[in-house]
DNA sequence: CGAGGAATTGAGAGCTATCAAGTGCAGTGG
DNA sequence: CCACTGCACTTGATAGCTCTCAATTCCTCG
């Protein structure tokens, strides 16, 4: 079957690194990096903008380009034939997606969640930088190891905790996320749907629904609408740490 | 509270690298490597012998080295408070783990499930080695890239599956490694206990045990006391690809 | 104003966990 | 040699949690 490339309104940004700006310019990839040598990465990939709900590749396309998020919140997830879907993590701006590849090809889906902008990089280029730059290879080492210790993380959280602890989990990790990437906040905005929470945790979208009123009824969390206040992040943390033996 | 080294019987291998006769020795890391180099790499570490059940490394502990599996089987896991445990890999023979580090501290569990032979290599060693060997640093990409895209499958797995499917799944799994080790076999030998498989996939012993059942009732597989014989793959497969269009 | 999607809530079915009992086997010791 | 013990595994019955199906509300968009 044909595979639809992307078709994104490129949008590329002229001289002057605006990689000063960037949220995640002190970040994994681009963090060893300085003046020259960032030079050379942003040159090497171009700026795309993507809708939301866009997909950036599809698992078994031929592999392309690897992707670093710079605005926006993006998806990676696998689909069966049947339609189920396992969203394995979500993108924040300075996370990298696109990189793992099987047979020359993605091995999963990368989706926008919101409106997104990526740094898009070539696949040769990217792999030659990295060759080229000893440090940039250690970093794309480290990106993976943190990745891989999300991942084992949330697998922990998938396979051992029922809904509730799942969802109070999920926030809680959003949560530390922001923190780890300096945003300082009381109040998470969700961008993603309760659908999209559903297939991240394993579970169906009325169970998600069911967790969050259940933590709002224990007053855990706040919702106000659009965003999220972790009223008692230790109670939160209570109940994923699985110190089954709280006061209760 | 006091963390346990490891107490095995060292069992240092003089000259002559018995790495030709190593079942990992054309796996991930070593792959790249030739005579000298190879000879370098394994000058770097001490061959290491553990009973079943021992512990390599656990989650929290100061930062040791980094393992690679030479002989039996072992698992990553993570564990609660509470003793509930996630088994997030199962390692054979060429299989590297104890790489993944949080603040100098080991990210997870390493434990032998069976009697097992490592080629450890200390910590700074590795990181020079690799520092200095750039294709040394690939391979080390490389395999995380291959561990990234296991642990991405298997969540899915324990995300989206039911019991059956999740055992099927992992049977599929395990002989399919067993194959791109070059090991065909028709009968799988199941180290690991139920337990073991049941905090792999998420479940309980009993619901491991029926699901492994209801599989020999449907003509799936056959269970000859110590091994299994995957009877009908297709069948297996045919569960946990989620093909629910199946004829039924 | 109507259409459609996201989210919430309710009721009942279904699957898995829990509790409990029984089997088989290996190691121990009388 | 053979009870005895411990452990892994299996099986049954029941409780509990999540899924499924369905209805409703809210909100956005045309």
């Amino acid at each position: 079957m044909p595979y639809s490339l992307p078709n994104p309104s490129l949008h590329t940004v002229p001289r002057l690194l605006p990689c000063a700006a960037c949220p995640g310019r002190s970040t994994n990839l681009c963090r060893p990096l300085a003046g020259k040598l960032q030079a050379e990465l942003f040159d090497l990939g171009t700026r795309q903008r993507w809708v939301a709900r866009e997909p950036l590749f599809r698992a078994g396309d031929p592999l392309g380009p690897v992707f670093k998020i710079t605005e926006g919140i993006a998806s990676v997830s696998r689909t069966f034939a049947n339609g189920q879907r396992q969203i394995l993590r979500f993108l924040l701006p300075g996370d990298v997606c696109g990189y793992l590849s099987e047979d020359g090809r993605y091995s999963f889906d990368g989706e926008a969640i919101t409106e997104v902008v990526t740094c898009t990089f070539p696949r040769a280029g990217f792999e030659a930088f990295a060759a080229r730059n000893p440090d940039f290879g250690e970093a794309i080492r480290l990106e993976m190891s943190a990745v891989l210790l999300e991942v084992g993380r949330h697998m922990t959280a998938v396979g051992q905790l029922e809904a509730l602890e799942r969802v109070a989990d999920f926030l809680l990790g959003l949560w530390t996320t922001f923190e780890a990437r300096g945003l300082h906040i009381r109040a998470l905005r969700l961008p993603m749907t309760r659908a999209d929470i559903a297939d991240y945790l394993g579970m169906r979208v009325e169970t998600v629904s069911r967790a969050f009123t259940g933590l709002r009824r224990r007053g855990l969390i706040e919702a106000d609408g659009e965003t999220l206040v972790l009223v008692d992040a230790k109670g939160l943390a209570a109940l994923c740490d699985t110190e089954r033996s709280a006061p209760t």
